[in-house]
RNA sequence: GGAGAGAUGGCUGAGCGGUUGAAAGCACCGGUCUUGAAAACCGGCAAAGGGGCAACUCUUUCCUGGGUUCGAAUCCCAGUCUCUCCGCCA
């Protein structure tokens, strides 16, 4: 969310920053709403004032007066409260202002490849997708899924699961050990508090698992990627200096509805309703945002240069960011039966904007409160390593060899194959 | 599910309806002392919002929302959350 005050000091150049991210606001309105509401906040505090005044002096001719007082009070207040309401309403659906290096565009088509690493293999037959690997090998089951549970979601079976289980271990274990991150096991449901907390509410619940608790609590949401519960580990709170940075990773299921994405990736498991995601998230001094996401980015790609997959690293251009985003990455690894990189991470600097949702900050050297700088970066999609491991790494007979630095999680297997 | 207890500043923890934004301790920051550090001592230390070029000033906030009152952290009502004990269960 932005800070109101920062935007009253060039409201014209705040609507020309959105226009970068295709949004298109009522610039006069929000301008006509912040002063109505602090002419309402000067009328509320001079009466207020003069009420004080009143029982301070505890003179008893006056309290009539007083009580006429709160009844125009109740009123204002009323008015301010309304005000307030609609100017948060406003404020809370206006996505992140672009980052400068952030180049302007439209959609994914309009994103800048920065870099490629690895070697793209070269196969003497025709590569499977993974789902007929997966299918054939009798490890991946769509059809069960569908039976148990509906469309987008998947049985991974035996050593495909054990290979999913050690993907994971594997790469917070790197995480903890080279990358200075802590591990945490969070709870897999957010309140809606929380979920407001990064962004993924108000505007997108659509895209959200809402669960069903007792009558009268608060609304609880699945977490669509642990950035939503690790980010808020400091909601509410003015973190000391020498508290940051603070550096967090989990390995969690995460649910998403994909709605809008119907017909999209329809068949494998590239788009699921639940996958596993290995998630970092970082806090840190609100200027230190640029220097942690080429950090945070560096900790996804070690991960696939571990892994020898060849991929690809692309900045997004201003329009396919997200929310709450002010400079993303975006690693693609490589997928040999579709010909092309998809993306298998994504690392997110989102300045303070997430801050501001939560309430959190910390006392700079001036002993002055500003708020943090929150980072998240999947480190990796689990799901997403699990095909691009399947398919770069398939024989001609349908088996998959298992990449050298899995094996120890693997009971030192070398090879996945049907027998 | 049954029975109780509680919610106050970064943390611990006092608080009679009227200089209580709130005692005290810890933590933190500055200073004295010290070769340096520790200890000791002195001082400082809430957030949000409004007004002002500024110095500064005002308002709000003691879980949330209502109510009583000239005046509420303190009284009343409702709600939320937390903890303890018993039962049940992973």
């Amino acid at each position: 969310m932005h800070n109101l005050k920062e935007i009253r000091k060039d409201f014209k150049d705040f609507k020309n920053k959105l226009q970068y991210r295709k949004v298109d606001i009522d610039i006069e309105n929000l301008k006509r709403l912040d002063e109505v509401n602090r002419e309402l906040i000067q009328k509320k505090e001079h009466l207020e004032k003069e009420k004080k005044d009143i029982s301070k002096s505890k003179d008893e001719s006056l309290f009539k007066k007083s009580k006429e007082i709160s009844n125009d009070l109740d009123k204002i207040l009323d008015d301010q409260k309304k005000i307030k309401k609609e100017l948060d309403d406003i404020l809370s659906s206006i996505p992140n202002i672009p980052h400068r290096d952030v180049p302007n565009g439209k959609d994914e088509n309009d994103n800048i490849e920065i870099s490629k690493s690895g070697k793209i293999p070269k196969f003497n037959f025709k590569p499977k997708t993974h789902y007929e690997l997966g299918e054939k090998l009798k490890m991946l089951d769509f059809d069960l899924a569908t039976k148990t549970t509906g469309s987008r979601f998947v049985f991974v079976k035996d050593k495909l699961a054990l290979l999913e289980r050690a993907l994971s271990n594997f790469m917070i274990d790197k995480h903890i050990g080279n990358n200075g991150y802590q591990e945490i096991s969070p709870p897999l449901i957010a309140s809606e508090n929380t979920m407001f907390g990064t962004g993924q509410l108000p505007k997108f619940e659509n895209d959200q698992f809402e669960i069903k608790f007792e009558e009268g609590s608060d609304r609880k949401f699945l977490i669509p990627t642990a950035e939503v519960i690790l980010t808020n580990i400091v909601k509410d709170k003015i973190l000391n200096l020498n508290d940051l940075p603070m550096r967090y990773v989990a390995s969690t299921p995460c649910f998403r509805k994909e709605a809008g994405s119907y017909g999209k990736d329809t068949k494998g498991m590239i788009r699921q309703h639940q996958f596993y995601k290995v998630e970092l998230v970082s806090i840190v001094e609100k200027d230190k945002c640029s220097e942690e996401l080429e950090r945070m980015t560096n900790c996804a790609t070690g991960i696939l240069d571990d892994l020898n997959l060849p991929y690809r690293k692309v900045i997004l251009c201003s329009g396919d960011m997200g929310f709450s985003a002010e400079k993303t990455y975006d690693i693609e690894v490589w997928i040999p039966s579709e010909d092309r990189y998809r993306e298998i991470s994504s690392c997110s600097s989102c300045s303070t904007f997430q801050a501001v949702r939560m309430k959190t900050r910390y006392k700079n050297q001036n002993k002055e409160s500003v708020n943090v700088g929150t980072l998240n970066g999947s480190g990796l999609a689990i799901g997403r390593t699990l095909i691009a491991i399947m398919e770069n790494y398939q024989q001609k007979d349908g088996s998959i060899i298992i990449p050298e630095k899995l094996r120890p999680y693997m009971n030192n297997f070398e090879k996945i194959s049907l027998n």
